[in-house]
DNA sequence: TCCTGTGAATTAGTTCACAGCG
DNA sequence: CGCTGTGAACTAATTCACAGGA
């Protein structure tokens, strides 16, 4: 669809600029420059243009962006123009918050499993979403139609899952354990560590002051 | 304390390897390669040894680096010799969540304190954590001397809170709200956006195949 | 006139490649 | 000989600056 290949720096903030574009939509603003996208989401107008431009090109000389044509511009670059299954794999707390997590629905992710091996877990609900075996992961991927999964499991049970999970047919996963994961080529991982966020700013406090 | 500015993507790695480090110390390993961490942590052997090299010299030619030295150098580096006082602003599920996080304690931030604007939550406990009205955020800020605010309040109080929070003399915040937070200069802040995370996915799922 | 779209310039980050020390 | 440490080369990302359309 894309001939370039584009810096997951700009889709993140696509993806930011499409929050601000809904936030303006329901201001009712019908018109944005890059300059007003920019103060908002904390970056440069110059940016946003650039960033835009990998796209196409959706503005108006002189005028700025058509506020809702954007936001539908960034959703379908963003393939946010459906919806996705997604699962999570460990049922633990952090799971329970992301199964409440209101944006994930509302932009389009659907949690509609969650799987752990603790017995005393399985057959219980969170809502109406019951928490299934682990054994049964390739079944409810399969009978769920799950493109991405959530990986919310220890460190040293993560790559098992991992290799189950891509051979059950997900295809992108969202992982919280503090371990490089192993996929095939064409797979899409993505890690979150929040200990490591956590450390760059101990980091930032100790070096502080060699303004 | 240091010449040059450290790219935050450098810092992000050290945070990386000092956690293979303990791991490879734990089964006793005395010594390791930069190529033997890169494997680890997903990179190349030049990116550890750049990285390193903006701190030190911390290997042996022809040897590698000493595990237990190179960890303490790195813990020195992130600044993880000392304990941070951490508190939770905002105590709904994801704050939960975090309060259990081992991984926290662990690298010592301490979470010594939690808020809430909820009068059904005031009160309540989490562990021996009490959580405390967010009326009193200044005093308790300033009586557990807190450094460190994790903010996972709505976005919409997200601005108001810093302020008070910065005012009240904390110096870096974690941010889980989906907005860009004006502070002054010389605070810290850093955003986690678990719904931006996801839509790189989707963006990745729908860009797939060109290759 | 205003603000986009975009090549060009700049700055930042990564990888190469090899000298040099243990 | 093996593996680090590091300038130099390269690649990627951001910012500049301005031509050009509404």
């Amino acid at each position: 669809m894309l001939a370039r290949k584009i810096a997951d720096s700009t889709v993140r903030r696509l993806a930011i600029y499409l929050r601000f574009l809904e936030e303006f939509e329901h201001q009712g603003a019908g018109t944005v420059s890059s300059e007003a996208l920019a103060a908002r989401a904390g970056t440069t107008s110059a940016q946003v243009r650039k960033d835009l431009s990998f796209f196409g090109s959706f503005g108006k000389r002189g005028l700025g962006y058509d506020v809702h044509a954007l936001a539908v511009q960034l959703r379908t670059i963003l393939g946010l123009t459906r919806r996705y299954h997604v699962i999570l794999v460990g049922a633990g707390r952090l799971a329970g918050a992301l199964v409440q997590y209101a944006e994930f629905g509302a932009r389009g992710f659907d949690i509609v499993a969650a799987v752990d091996r603790d017995p005393a877990k399985i057959g219980t609900r969170w809502g109406d979403l019951v928490i299934g075996n682990v054994a049964d992961l390739e079944k409810i991927v399969q009978r769920e139609q799950i493109e991405i999964a959530i990986l919310v499991a220890p460190a040293d049970a993560a790559q098992a899952l991992v290799d189950r999970l891509v051979s059950a047919g997900v295809s992108a996963i969202l992982n919280f354990a503090p371990v490089q994961l192993h996929v095939p080529h064409g797979m899409d991982v993505k890690n979150v560590n929040l200990a490591v966020e956590l450390e760059t700013l101990s980091y930032a406090l100790q070096h502080r002051g060699s303004t």
